[in-house]
Order: C-alpha cells, then sequence, then structure tokens
DNA sequence: GTATGAACACACTGTTCATAA
DNA sequence: TTATGAACAGTGTGTTCATAC
C-alpha cells in the first residue's frame, strides 16, 4: 500500500508535507522562488525551533509541480540581479485545496496525539 | 553538537521520545515488560492512526535503561507463563521527572507549531 | 556573492530473522 | 505460540558538492 493512499502516514507529519502547505499558501499570495521562500519560512519558524533547509524547500517545490499543484517559469534579469529564477506559481488551485485539506486532517489528527500525550503523561 | 545538548531536535518530536515519555509513566505506575507495553500503547494510539511496533519499544527500553532511569530484572514462571520476562521498573525518579519534564518542552512547542501551521493556511 | 539542483551521508524507524521457553 | 533482541532494509532529511550567474 503506497503511502498516498493511506489516510494516516503513522506518527507524526512529514516536513515534507508540512512544507507544502505553507509553500501553496504563499505561492497563493504571488508568484515566488525557493530561497525567497526559504528566507520566509525560515523567519516564520524561527521563533519555534525549527528551521527547513533549502534542499527540503527545492524538493517539496518539485514534487509539487510533479503533482500538477504548481507552475515553474524562468525569469530572467529581474530588476538588479541578472539571474534566471524559477518563479512558481499555482497551476491548480482546486488541486492545490485538495493537498491542503487532506494535509488538514493529518494536522488535526496531529494536534489530537500531542494533546493526548500531555494530557495522560502530565496530568 | 549532540541531540542531547540541542535544545530543540529540529521539526517535531521523534517517535522514539514520545514513547519514552509514555512507557515511563505506564512503568511508574507498576512494573511491566515490553509486549505487555507494546499492547497498551497500540490499544492507546489505535483511535489516532498511530501503532508502534516492538523493535520500537524494545529499543526505547534499552535506551531507558541505559540512561539509568528504568531497571531490569528476569521474571520468571509466573502464574501460567513459563517465560523469563524482562520486567521493568523505575529506578530513578527523579531521573524519570527530569526527562518528562525535558520532553514536555518539546512536546509543547510541536503543539505551538501545528497551532500556527493550522493558523497559518486555514483561516 | 545568490540561486538551483543533485549527490551523498546519516538518522530514524519498519520488517524480517534468530533464539529461547 | 509468546517474548526478546538483533539484523537488515527503506525512507526522510541534513550536508555537501557542482553548476550557473
Amino acid at each position: 500500500m503506497s503511502e498516498r493512499e493511506r489516510e494516516s502516514t503513522g506518527f507524526l507529519i512529514k516536513q515534507r508535507a508540512f512544507l507544502k502547505v505553507y509553500l501553496i499558501t504563499e505561492i497563493e499570495r504571488g508568484p515566488a522562488y525557493g530561497l525567497q521562500l526559504l528566507e520566509i519560512l525560515q523567519k516564520k519558524f524561527d521563533p519555534h525551533g525549527f528551521e527547513p533547509n533549502h534542499a527540503e524547500i527545492y524538493r517539496s517545490l518539485h514534487e509539487l509541480t510533479e503533482a500538477g499543484i504548481l507552475n515553474v517559469r524562468d525569469e530572467l534579469a529581474e530588476g538588479a540581479k541578472r539571474k534566471k529564477l524559477q518563479v512558481y506559481t499555482v497551476k491548480d488551485r482546486d488541486l492545490a485545496k485538495a493537498y491542503k485539506e487532506l494535509a488538514k486532517v493529518d494536522l488535526d489528527r496531529c494536534q489530537d496525539l500531542l494533546r493526548k500525550a500531555i494530557q495522560d503523561n502530565y496530568s
């Protein structure tokens, strides 16, 4: 049975899935590229002792693109920077929403599990 | 820098640490052996889509013993069963408490992270 | 230096195998 | 069969390397 078919992923949600949710949300706000997204997320999670790395962000973006949720385009010579950036946009809003809703189920399950653990062991 | 020295473990708490907290709590209630604890925990987590396996339980017990938190003794011919069980008890209540308190910090951090994710992406 | 991506290496965990009673 | 433990294998993620600008 594949990971995708299972309803539960086992213990807690995987970092990859967690990041994908955030990436979709960010890119829904507007086009963005890899390192830019990395910085945004690092700042977001900095107070929570979590610092994602660039490889994990790129892998997530690649998979979301592979899944038909995101689009990539080459963007050249933007402003003072003469790089070719890989700029991501949402390709399919419905797929994006579906992915997030599926992840929500797992996020809720994780919350329950943690709440239970705190209740069971610290009361 | 070793895992033990870091205050944060990165993303979410590891299954091993999570299980150790439960194992300590269970054994604080009374002596128990491996498979017995496995069954107890499997029943506990069954409604939450998480099913720990025996190897992970044994590894956790071994590490807690190694850490001086638990004690093991051989128990022979108990009741109708003629096995030699590895029965665990709490060796050092203070160490046990300290371990749990440390884990609590991480559990709280995980709760925050999940709460934040749900708020950031589903509002 | 920034940006992307692949390659490599390792930690964690699940599955299987071995042994004993 | 139940119980324990080790060995093995796979998956996910962090670090490093390669390439381009």
